[in-house]
DNA sequence: AATATTTATGGGAACGATCCCATATATGAG
DNA sequence: CTCATATATGGGATCGTTCCCATAAATATT
């Protein structure tokens, strides 16, 4: 194979042009910072020629050295790979870029430790900002960084801490009016009462109150307890089918999320059981694959890239003013129709 | 709302600790940087403790400034929230993090424009390293960076640096293999001839070869050309329909990808055409959706992990010895089977 | 015991920009 | 024509480290 991968380029400063130029530093500095300051047409022309003909990048971090600003934003999630994450860290990415920001992004796969070594690398790099979803809820943790944050999530906790969400309570309340409206009365939840995923005890609140209002008497044993992961589908499956008498007392399954429900239609499907012929089922997510299922599914949508932007703009709020006053957002669900719902109304 | 949302911190430098410790910054350097130069146990100890007290962080940005090293790998990649992308993501992270390193993760969106916004960042932010899958094959650009690049993909024109990708001859060769050991003899293969595309020739050279070596004459009409998107897959579906006579003509379906084999399976289905009982139906990508699907697919796996942790370890080996030889790494597609191809031996 | 070597420490110059202040020149007011 | 003001430019300190060199003290060598 070959040899010379790449040529180790002579760093060419702001002296170099000062040089060529002909003038001084603090005058080629006054051309390339924004702030900028008075410059001659002719001075400024020559300046742009020599950094022209030099081929000279200003060095950011330098610069950043000395005006405490270093154009890194620290985006600190459970996991890249994960669609929902993904996409937020999309939005994030593509309002902060045009601002002149750059995006680190750390995945903490819902480690507390690796959170912990993602807030001591915000204080040694020097972000100028974080943006967040905490697996623990050391809000005083994100205080203390000195650095602005905003937060992703749900944490009531975090008084005095920006936040951006998704109102789990209003995306629940859509998919069971759905339900509702398309005929159904006997609505099964599944949903997760994990320690970790404890805001998914609003899923149940919700679920509670929304048969309430509608008088429809509560029934504990439609209240399914799951992983929200592929095995927890398979799960629900299995305690729906043993549940005596299911096909008379429910009509329709609320899960989690699409991952769940994904797969609890699939098992299903082997005992016969065609979601959205002969049972409805209805996610929460709108993952890439419910698109692709069969049949599709219904279910609803969190508001990803609303809440991706909505945190960008808050942390360039903030950062631009650290003193202002604390904001939370909370976006809400939309329901995406496919087929893995009947519509009971029609007979 | 609340106010006060964090506190500023007050900066401590080397300076503050040198002072508390009773020494100079010269001696805290020598304790907090790895390099480290003698120093005595008492001294050691009182430093530390100085730092401890204080709550001490070294601003690796200003080292950095001095010593040439920023730590942080630009990762330019098509988009972060396609799945094939943002694994190859998580594991260049995971292999960089454990080195001290932070990723910072740059979408180009196929679009030239902003792949030249980024090599710009490149030279301003004084990266470390660049790990890159370029759009363009401007390969000149990619030397004039300055700083060690790796490549991901397969480009044969970047002769003088370092790639890593997938073997895609292998690759369908390992999906035809299979299709044959299972008794099929009449394989038709969608593909996309589309320019950005240019690698996917591979595919029909591959495909041809195949046949060649197999004795299976080849027909031209079994090599469709679609768009490897879902709306590819209807088109194929279509296509394959309007076929003549097409049920005695093939009897299994190579896609050039997931998307457009689940989707083809979808819309086949609605015409009564079940795959994996009366058509096989293998992918190409392995995309989480695949394992979900009805029936689950049957694809060939891109080793998306060993891309990205060899992507890594490349940078890593090129940052720590710029001039060493240049290397090139493909890596082996993996059959993933499930149930979307018929075993035809079974008879 | 005198000299050579190691070990521990401090002082100051980098790194590459920005920013404050001083000075020189150009422009305007009276 | 003088004085005040605005404009253009340069010099040096600064940001927080590392690194080189000088010096002092401790230890080893002969």
């Amino acid at each position: 194979m070959g040899t010379i991968p790449y040529m180790s380029k002579q760093k060419i400063s702001i002296h170099e042009v000062a040089r060529l130029a002909g003038v001084s530093k603090s005058t080629v500095s006054r051309v390339i910072s924004d702030k900028g300051g008075a410059v001659s047409p002719e001075t400024l022309e020559r300046v742009q020629r020599a950094i022209e003909q030099l081929g000279y990048r200003k060095n950011i971090v330098a610069a950043g050295l000395r005006t405490q600003k270093t154009y890194m934003v620290l985006l600190m999630i459970p996991d890249v790979a994960n669609p929902f994450w993904s996409e937020i860290a999309r939005a994030v990415q593509d309002t902060l870029e045009p601002e002149g920001y750059s995006v680190v992004i750390g995945s903490t796969y819902w480690s507390e430790e690796r959170e912990s070594r993602y807030y001591e690398l915000a204080q040694m790099a020097r972000f100028d900002g974080v943006i967040l979803n905490s697996v623990t809820d050391n809000i005083d943790r994100i205080k203390n960084l000195g650095v602005p944050a905003v937060l992703i999530g749900e944490r009531t906790a975090a008084q005095d801490i920006d936040t951006v969400g998704t109102d789990t309570l209003q995306a629940t309340k859509v998919g069971m009016e759905y339900l509702y409206e398309t005929g159904h009365r006997r609505i099964a939840l599944a949903t997760s009462d994990h320690g970790s995923e404890r805001y998914l005890s609003l899923r149940a609140r919700a679920y509670k109150d929304f048969l309430h209002e509608k008088g429809i008497s509560f029934d504990p044993a439609l209240l399914f307890s799951v992983n929200l992961d592929a095995e927890g589908g398979k799960d629900l499956a299995k305690q729906l089918l043993s549940l005596h008498d299911w096909t008379a007392r429910v009509d329709s399954l609320f899960c989690g999320n699409d991952i769940v429900a994904i797969s609890a239609m699939n098992e299903l499907r082997k005992y016969g059981i065609i979601a959205g012929i002969d049972l409805s089922i209805i996610g929460m997510d709108d993952v890439p694959a419910s698109s692709q299922t069969y049949p599709p599914l219904t279910t609803v949508r969190k508001p990803r890239e609303r809440i991706g932007v909505a945190a960008a703009q808050l942390l360039l709020k903030r950062i631009s003013d650290p003193l202002g006053p604390v904001e939370k957002h909370l976006f809400p669900g939309e329901l995406i129709v496919r087929d893995s719902v009947i519509d009971r109304r029609k007979k």
